[in-house]
DNA sequence: TATATTAACTTAACACCGTTAAATTAACAG
DNA sequence: CTGTTAATTTAACGGTGTTAAGTTAATATA
């Protein structure tokens, strides 16, 4: 019985509710294991409805991955408080990692799960505002390592060092995921392969 | 029609036709997108068949991978006729990407596609072997370095350092795959993250 | 040699999936 | 009061992984 006339407003919000659905399972039981019918079923629609609002499961992918990327940039935000650039850097490494580990489900939907290539004015985020955009935040904060000479002279491309670093951790927690409870390896903890990466990589990259 | 009465060989070797033509869909067009039906097809056999060799696609998947473990580590074992240690991991991880990036859904399905934990005991692969263990010949690559004390010298466990190594390597590749289509990000070449990873690498892990 | 057994396979079927087309219903516009 | 249309649902299509129930041909036994 569909009462009709939505306002674009009680459009918005039937939109957020299916994502908040979605992203719930996706999260607890994996992007493949949740269907259509089952993020309608929660929100009391039928499935067919989603699709007046979505393309079809992989815009609703990116809808929900939109928000979390959000979210990440909003936790890591904060970060900009610290004073010391390189202290800043640190800590910019730490709380992604944290992010990731805390909600390891949203960051294989986020940085691990191949997705057709989304246009950057289909997003509803800002690239390269540093309050949306978690990489610029990255870049802006390197930016500021390297402002303060604090860098290997040899070192200027702020995109490859920030991209490296990103690697880095992304490499940690990425293996942790797939391949922590895989017995074929003596994994040392989580915590010990985080702090040696970041050891190596500081050391790596700043000026003795 | 079935003819009957298959030796042990025979068995073996339509295992392995069933693992090649899956290998074959899986590569090609990812796991997801490959069905139980059309793997059959492809050897002219019904679906149902392929259950009698595998438990499920689940099992198929790890045995595609276990073939694969060994093609990885047999590609990269003449890498231990380099005599300097360091030169020698330096290579290892240039060959590690090198096969990453030259197959990357089958790196896709060994490194970032989530599977139930497999058993030791019922892989076809030999732990501890380094012919056939990939993760074993990082770890002796490692330990010779150790052994020749060109390490730093707090640096003291091999599979913590062993590991550190693989993330950063396995960080640069697996960013890579899934989001260099993405132009939110500004990518540097794939080559110049990877020469850089490696000399931040070796920067922070090597003594002076 | 005839019969039973069984291995190797196939067909049919189940309960799901993403998605599209068609039908339904309630609110508004004239 | 009637028509239109937006919001939603039901029905349906062609697929999926998987299981249960045949089918067939070669062997083992009597």
């Amino acid at each position: 019985m569909p009462p009709k006339v939505k306002t674009e407003q009680e459009k918005q919000q039937l939109k957020i509710l299916i994502i908040d659905a979605a992203r719930e399972l996706f999260v607890s039981k994996g992007v493949e294991a949740v269907s259509m019918r089952e993020i309608a079923k929660r929100i009391g629609y039928s499935a067919t409805s989603i699709y007046s609002h979505f393309a079809d499961k992989d815009a609703l992918l990116r809808a929900v991955c939109d928000t979390d990327f959000l979210a990440l940039a909003s936790t890591l935000k904060s970060i900009l408080q610290i004073n010391d650039p390189v202290q800043r850097m640190i800590e910019l490494g730490q709380g992604y990692a944290h992010f990731a580990l805390q909600y390891p489900n949203h960051y294989r939907l986020m940085f691990m799960t191949p997705h057709k290539p989304c246009k950057v004015e289909e997003s509803s985020l800002e690239q390269n505002n540093a309050e949306q955009d978690a990489y610029m935040l990255l870049k802006t904060v390197v930016a500021d390592v390297h402002q303060a000479g604090r860098f290997r002279k040899e070192l200027t491309d702020i995109d490859l060092i920030a991209q490296t670093i990103w690697a880095g951790m992304h490499g940690v927690c990425a293996l942790q995921m797939i391949m922590s409870q895989d017995e074929w390896v003596n994994w040392s903890s989580i915590s010990a392969r985080l702090t040696l990466m970041q050891e190596v990589m500081l050391r790596g990259l700043i000026r003795e």
